[in-house]
DNA sequence: CGACAAACCTAACGACTTTAGGTTCAGGCC
DNA sequence: GGCCTGAACCTAAAGTCGTTAGGTTTGTCG
């Protein structure tokens, strides 16, 4: 066997490809040293250690997302900003489910001071401003918006919708309908009656 | 040291103060054995192996989530019931860290069948009620409030909100608020425009 | 050519899960 | 009381992981 020849980068994206093939929680440093070919301790050159791992997948994720946001929302906004938006989320989850699950764990200091972090929330916001909020519920309706894509797809990804009729899909579409419409009827100041 | 005379009903709510105790990960049958005064194997005779040991707690969580619901939401209907029923679930995702982490696990085949999955999926119908929404569309509404309420609860426990100005709790106030309109003015045919 | 750093290795330790088989204890039955 | 039976608990051992320590190979650069 040749050397493999292998960098922090080439580590942490073959860990993200087993956890996607696999599931996250078979992401294990021996079984990744298994698939590079390589012994388990040779890892250690690359990576810290195995926390250092997951934080590195979840950065790489993060990069990932953003990556596929930008192109989705350029030239749009209003709702069909928000619409691709979600869907960018929505495809990467499905593709990545591994990549995915990493996301879902607390970030690290250091991952959420980088700029795969800035970068997915500049586009958050990006797409938020379609919607001319008040510059202070700006963060409320981000909150919002990650708390309800975020959590729609983790139901999904864990089964939570069963394979039951109706589809997803319809809800998905639903949920949609739903952010669209109170993203613009935002209350201004005070609360609506 | 005398016997402990545990039984599975013991040693599963054992876990689920270890893993509120401690955090989830830490949820270790070694830990749990010491915890216990018992050695790790001697727990094999109460819990078949470590994944029906989370299963258990899962299930334990489920219901006594559903017992804190019942009375919170009772006699009440409409925006205040919705509130009261979100505020359960945070309430309980704050006391019982480990639980709700366990909660957001996929659940195993036999959790979804039991008891107390129905009886939160029944919870929540009841609430759902008030809202007068047409029938077929209550599997969404389900949907998006679990997404809603299931995603800001996770974001708020991994850190995703940070520290940061405003509070957390504004930002809850608002996404309860959206719940509460989307729900009110569901759309009942097509897509209003 | 020779040094140096990066990549990789073997060896070992401790923690964990799981299986197999043996021991202790309490309650019911003759 | 003596005994049987099942539950609770134990020891022992195997196998997997993560991690550290220290040694070896390999490519590159002066």
């Amino acid at each position: 066997m040749p050397r493999a020849n292998l960098t922090a980068e080439a580590v942490i994206t073959a860990a993200a490809d087993l956890a996607d093939h696999d599931g996250f929680d078979a992401l294990a440093l021996s079984a990744l040293a298994r698939r590079l070919g390589v012994q388990t301790a040779s890892l250690y050159s690359h990576v810290r250690d195995r926390s250092a791992l997951l934080a590195g997948v979840h950065r790489l994720a993060l990069g990932e997302l953003a990556g596929a946001i930008a192109p989705a929302i350029g030239g749009r906004s209003g709702r069909e900003a928000l619409i691709a938006f979600a869907g960018a989320h929505r495809d990467y989850a499905r593709r990545f489910p591994g990549r995915w699950t990493a996301l879902q764990r607390p970030a690290a200091e250091s991952t959420v001071r980088s700029g795969e972090a800035a970068r997915l929330a500049g586009l958050t916001l990006a797409m938020l401003r379609g919607y001319r909020l008040p510059e202070t519920e700006l963060v409320h309706a981000t909150r919002l918006l990650a708390a309800t894509v975020n959590g729609f797809l983790s139901l999904e990804a864990n089964g939570s919708f069963g394979h039951r009729e109706p589809t997803a899909d319809v809800s998905w579409l639903r949920a949609l309908d739903a952010l669209d419409t109170v993203l613009r009827s935002w209350p201004t100041e005070g609360k609506p009656r």
